[in-house]
DNA sequence: GAAGCACCTGTAGG
DNA sequence: ACCTACAGGTGCT
């Protein structure tokens, strides 16, 4: 008993236990390969099956196999399941709007076929802003990987997992410190740092909380999105439908413009989307598929998506490439670790007193 | 108001 | 080997 030191816990902290639970789901309501694959979300991992990614202060696992879902998350959670159907969206159905969609629109129908599953996710609004600054004119792995780099560089160490290390997302006072655009260059972020670093600031100046955002009906919420540095039209709409329950929102970039063009014979100028073309664009699909549009939108662009599973972030043995802190601030990350260790060992005194 | 252009970086395709 | 075009666009003139 004596000898349980320093050296002890942290093998212990390495060897975390995940606790696993449940729930059935048909792939046809929910595919987590499409849905965590088609540029909605950018963080999550695959390693061995099992996908990964913080959110919020906690990590969650899942895994699909047949109608099964299983999920944990560490630290543990009681209310994972709340959480799950919440990031999810679960309450509402995607099949009955399949459904739908196909016996109102032939190019859905035909379109749709093998891309079942495919639902919005209902994301942190902040996270939200600043990974689809970072999507301007930029390709799913690139916005991954800056994505990944705002963890690893700015975020908080929660755990690390099969030699896998897991940040929570920044928050916008780390992301407004005055350096935090010349870091962002060298991490090759390009011109979205200083969007980046100018909107975290307008954020952290008013405190202002974006969950608020969700109470208002579209066009003010698009209104208010549009104020932040590096945000247009596009990249509004697509917070307003992946973070701000603005299910008609239809974010119109290339693929969409292409697609209206291609398949739906919308006749245009030139080659670029103006605004014109773009409320346009918009207002046909939403008249076309109703209040759930920007549902069928992300169906429609997950089938016309090159890169949907295309092994991104995937690992199938022992992971090598991952982002990881630069050496220099291992000593940070030694304290980080020894807090954690001091917060685990309380956590054990305690559920055994 | 709207059209034209610069903007960072990485990569697939010629 | 080099060059070009493009990737879930935006801001400025």
């Amino acid at each position: 008993m004596k000898s349980v030191g320093r050296k002890t816990d942290k093998i212990r902290l390495k060897m975390v236990k995940l606790v696993w639970e449940s729930m059935k789901i048909s792939p046809l309501e929910l595919s987590l390969a499409k849905v965590l694959r088609c540029g909605q979300a950018f963080r999550w991992k695959n390693i061995n099956d099992v996908w990964s990614c913080s959110i919020g202060s906690k990590v969650l696992f899942l895994r699909q196999h047949g109608d099964t879902i299983d999920y944990a998350t560490y630290p543990y959670d009681s209310k994972a399941l709340e959480l799950v159907s919440d990031y999810f969206n679960l309450d509402i159905k995607v099949q009955e709007l399949y459904t739908q969609w196909s016996r109102d629109d032939p190019v859905f129908q035909k379109t749709a076929v093998g891309f079942e599953g495919v639902r919005m996710l209902r994301q942190n609004p902040w996270e939200n802003l600043i990974s689809f600054i970072c999507s301007s004119n930029n390709n799913v792995k690139r916005i991954s990987q800056m994505c990944d780099n705002l963890t690893v560089h700015f975020g908080e160490l929660i755990m690390e997992h099969e030699g896998v290390e897991y940040y929570t997302f920044p928050t916008p006072q780390a992301l407004s410190k005055d350096d935090v655009e010349s870091k962002l260059r060298d991490l090759s972020f390009g011109y979205r740092a200083k969007y980046i670093h100018k909107t975290a600031q307008m954020v952290a100046s008013q405190n202002q909380d974006l969950f608020k955002i969700r109470d208002l009906p579209y066009e003010e919420a698009h209104a208010e999105l549009i104020k932040f540095v590096g945000v247009g039209p596009k990249v509004a709409d697509c917070i307003c439908l992946m973070s701000m329950d603005k299910h008609d929102a239809i974010p119109v970039d290339t693929h969409v413009y292409q697609i209206a063009k291609r398949d739906y014979k919308l006749s245009s100028k030139g080659d670029a989307v103006t605004p014109k073309t773009y409320e346009l664009i918009r207002k046909f699909f939403v008249n076309k598929w109703g209040p759930y549009a920007g549902w069928a939108q992300s169906v429609m662009f997950a089938a016309d998506l090159k890169d949907l599973e295309n092994g991104l972030n995937q690992t199938n043995s022992s992971p090598k490439k991952q982002n990881k802190r630069p050496k220099v601030e291992v000593k940070e990350e030694i304290q980080l670790e020894v807090n954690l260790v001091r917060a685990d060992r309380r956590k054990r005194v305690r559920t055994t007193a």
